[in-house]
DNA sequence: CAGTTAATATAACTCTATGATATGAAAATT
DNA sequence: AATTTTCATATCATAGAGTTATATTAACTG
């Protein structure tokens, strides 16, 4: 015998409101419907729900097994429901990101962890890639939304994209330094320290040569090439080598003591960091939560580092 | 945002069958209106369930966690219809039965003990009265079924009521009884002995007066008056006290060696043990069930008893 | 890389179930 | 007995779900 879902849906719902007008409001239904409905549901069991000619309406014993069930299907229609428009509102679901991994680590893990906090039932997934594999991983519907610095014009066509902070590069060091410690850094002292480079093939490793070139800097020595932030971060804690990161990597991880950024200009690079994603892909609703959240996230940086690279990086 | 169990519980058909085709026949649709349905589910929700054009159906997050929720909805469903039939099938319910205290202790209890094991989802309450009672409680719907000895035309009008055994009465003692060896017994022997008479009020206490009148005893000692069958039973097995009892009582009873019937033809009183139910009241599957059950233990019981009665008691 | 196969989507139409309102009937209460 | 409350019934409109037939399209195959 197969019964309606609704119908033992309903069922509960009379029971526990105790009464059949007030079930039926309570199933945002009218009185005489909900009257048919058991009717009907009665005729096809062969039995009575409902003991006849009591008005207090009272159930049988069938009748209250079977609510039994249908306070289970509420339920689960109600999960669902709060399942759906959770997912709907983004707070619930997956999102996929890769981006360089210099700024995944040092700049959107911490973005990740408050995102976390704030939604913890959206998985995210991340992995790291310069732009020629992100455009494939996001064809390939691998990944919903990159993150990298790029040209404009150098988008490809088929994405969109949206700057969300100006590349701005600094020489970093470890705070101890020797020219950490210097009010002004001349171009000459600069040039006896060995240099860490980036890894090869990243957009950092053509701002290093393009950065020193910019100011005077053509012939220099690499102690130490490739490597993760992490690694790099622990070269030059221990070392008396040079960097070039971009400066919200230097400002993010300025509390870790392990780096700081030397008070010289460098010509930024003509790349911005955005976010690329296939335009004409259905964004999940937990991916545009998370985007939306990292662009306040870097609305916020972008300030910080205008106000504070201003007076302590560019003053020169 | 409400969404209807019917569609959560194809949702989850579809991913558990692993197709649209399949899982429309397992719930015994066609293919278009399934596909219609998730259609129609996808533009509610805003998201969609499967991913766009991937031939083996893939599933999308939000989908598997409305399916699992379709799930438990299937079960809740596949659960009432179950016990509905159950219900129907009178396996699962609750009967009500009354009837005179020395037949249902003395033989109703044991059948009700074997039907409990064949059917354990029934519920039996058993309660105990005299016709008058039992009439008014049938009346009250408190009750559903009764037995008890009773004449047909002493039936009281608006009953049905189906004769299941005929009265017989035998003269009962312990099997230690000095009477209860001898091959014959006089008249002059029984008159002797003290005897237990059953509750007042009872058919039984009527029965003992008319079969001891129609043996020629008209003046006998009460040795002890009321009480259950297994107050009796006791006095009796402690004493050469004798009583009245029926035979289809004594003949349940003999196992225990606890009392056993002597060889006198007392004359069959004109009572008919009976089910008793109101005509116009419907009869609840698991009634009607218990009923023709115990019909079918007192048809078996007859016989035993006509056969093992004959040689061993009227034999006289 | 056509051509084939299998699976899903769409179209067109029917019909049942459900919705609403109005109203009748009956139990419970006063 | 009158009234109130509560459930049942009648009638009609319509959305949803069912069907068959057919178009589309992804995946497979030689």
């Amino acid at each position: 015998m197969k019964i309606d879902p609704n119908h033992l849906h309903i069922l509960s719902a009379i029971i526990d409101a105790g009464g059949l007008s007030e079930g039926a409001s309570a199933v945002n239904k009218s009185q005489p419907s909900v009257s048919r409905t058991i009717a009907m549901l009665e005729a096809r069991l062969g039995a009575r729900l409902f003991e006849k000619g009591r008005r207090p309406l009272r159930p049988t014993e069938l009748c209250l097994t079977l609510a039994e069930q249908g306070r289970i299907i509420a339920q689960a229609s109600e999960n669902a429901g709060q399942a759906a428009a959770h997912y709907s509102g983004g707070k619930s679901g997956t999102a996929r990101i890769a981006g360089t991994p210099i700024f995944m680590d040092g700049v959107i893990s911490n973005m990740m962890a408050s995102f976390q906090g704030a939604f913890p039932d959206v998985t995210i997934h991340q992995s790291y890639g310069y732009l020629p594999d992100l455009a494939e991983q996001l064809n390939a519907g691998n990944i919903d939304l990159a993150i990298c610095p790029v040209r404009s014009a150098d988008v490809p066509a088929g994405f969109a994209f949206k700057p969300i902070l100006r590349g701005r590069n600094v020489i970093a060091c470890a705070p101890s330094h020797p020219l950490a410690r210097m009010s002004s850094v001349k171009l000459t002292d600069i040039a006896s320290y060995p240099w860490i480079a980036p890894p090869a093939g990243s957009p950092l490793y053509a701002d290093l040569r393009g950065a020193l070139a910019s100011i005077g800097i053509t012939d220099f020595r690499v102690s130490f090439t490739g490597g993760s932030l992490a690694s790099i971060m622990s070269v030059m804690a221990g070392s008396e080598s040079l960097t070039v990161l971009p400066y919200s990597v230097v400002f993010m991880q300025s509390h870790s003591k392990l780096v700081t950024a030397l008070p010289v200009k460098l010509t930024h690079p003509d790349r911005e960091l955005v976010f690329l994603w296939r335009e004409d892909r259905p964004v999940r609703p937990a991916v545009q939560r998370f985007r939306k959240y990292l662009e306040g996230e870097f609305f916020g940086l972008a300030n910080h580092i205008e106000q504070k690279g201003r007076t302590a990086v560019w003053r020169g």
